[in-house]
DNA sequence: CGCTGTGAATGTATTCACAGCG
DNA sequence: CGCTGTGAATACATTCACAGCG
């Protein structure tokens, strides 16, 4: 079994995107130009993505769109349902939890927590509050085997590490600090501030090629 | 001149972040070893990334990290100020205007639009939410040069095209769709769903190879 | 004929390994 | 001697170009 690539990955997402829009327009077949196009990569690249899971397509016409959408959620592993708890309930948690896109996506929140006893004790949409120091009793009777963190980048590590200790297999951390993780658990960093920081340096080297 | 990737410029923003921490704890001169260690890479890639730009370094020592915090945050350009609109107030604009991380950075909103009239005319810490209908106005009197989107995927593309006719230079866009901008405007995409499905694959990987 | 699927070629990023300075 | 700075080597990702099937 060869190795995929983690850019691989993140463009099949987005052709699971652009399949499920097209689907909704009802649109049967996609060539691996106009996909590319859609996309913003180009066809020998859509084309090399797919051809590591299999041969998806018929040569003289392209893929069927409804198959291909199956064929990448089935990839992606998003078939079904994934449990996730959100650590962290201020503004970004919030933001997150009713963010419905990854909702409707296979990804559900099924418990909160929050180190603020404000908050804690309270129901957001049926999904308790809990305070962060019950963690582990809460993945547990959960089962949640995601963690999305959005907490304080001080907090951040000891609370990975009792979800971890609890059984958690993937953490998405919006935090802006490193997380040590188990190799075994899987992590994925999300950092605004290097993203403005990276706009930041291609705006000013504009700048100086304009110069 | 020759060009940085966008992979570099990513740790720049992990490096300066981790001087700042260093420099909050005293800790006058870091070697690439110890900075490799904090920010999860190697000591040749630190070395490497910021030879591109100069040598800061003193061999037998390190860097110091004064020196190299303030000579990185002028390779970013996040010296002085960049100007930034936020588009659209919902939950995750909400979020990320009381983001205060990098408003502290050199990224400060200086203008709100959203499409609904109840937020519309309302201030927010001496920010006024304005009308999408204005958006050009609101740019101009605002001289923002970097926008924030955080709109529904639908209305994004056309928001965005006003406001690059308005002279926006770089674009973070946080909805879950493809943006049409002109070579010289800078974009940048979050996209919350291609992580959590990327963290599926590999969790999903890791089953496979159990078996 | 039009498209896919893919080995080969190219382009790009990372890592090695060591010369050279403080 | 310990570290940086860097050309050379390697690893990896993308793109080309075409054989082959529907």
């Amino acid at each position: 079994m060869i190795k995929i690539s983690e850019y691989t990955v993140r463009r099949l997402s987005t052709y699971r995107r652009i399949l499920e829009e097209l689907l909704a327009d009802r649109i049967d077949v996609v060539s691996s130009a106009q996909l590319a196009e859609l996309s913003g990569t180009n066809p020998a690249q859509v084309r090399k993505d797919l051809s590591y899971f299999g041969n998806f397509g018929k040569r003289g016409s392209g893929y069927r769109v409804e198959v291909l959408c199956q064929r990448i959620r089935s990839i992606l592993g998003i078939e079904g349902t994934w449990r996730v708890v959100l650590v962290g309930a201020g503004n970004l948690g919030t933001a997150l939890f009713s963010y419905k896109d990854f909702s409707r996506h296979g990804f559900q929140i099924v418990a909160i927590l929050d180190s603020d006893p404000e908050k804690t004790g309270q129901t957001w949409d049926g999904v308790e509050v809990s305070p962060v120091k019950d963690a582990e009793r809460v993945v547990r009777k959960t089962k949640a085997e995601v963690a999305i963190v959005s907490t304080p980048a001080v907090s951040a590590q000891s609370v990975v590490d009792r979800l971890v200790a609890a059984g958690i297999r993937g953490v998405l951390n919006f935090a802006p600090c490193k997380l040590e993780v188990p190799a075994q658990v899987e992590l994925r960093n999300v950092n605004i501030t290097i993203e403005l920081e990276g706009l930041s340096f291609a705006m000013r080297s504009a700048d100086e090629a304009a110069k």
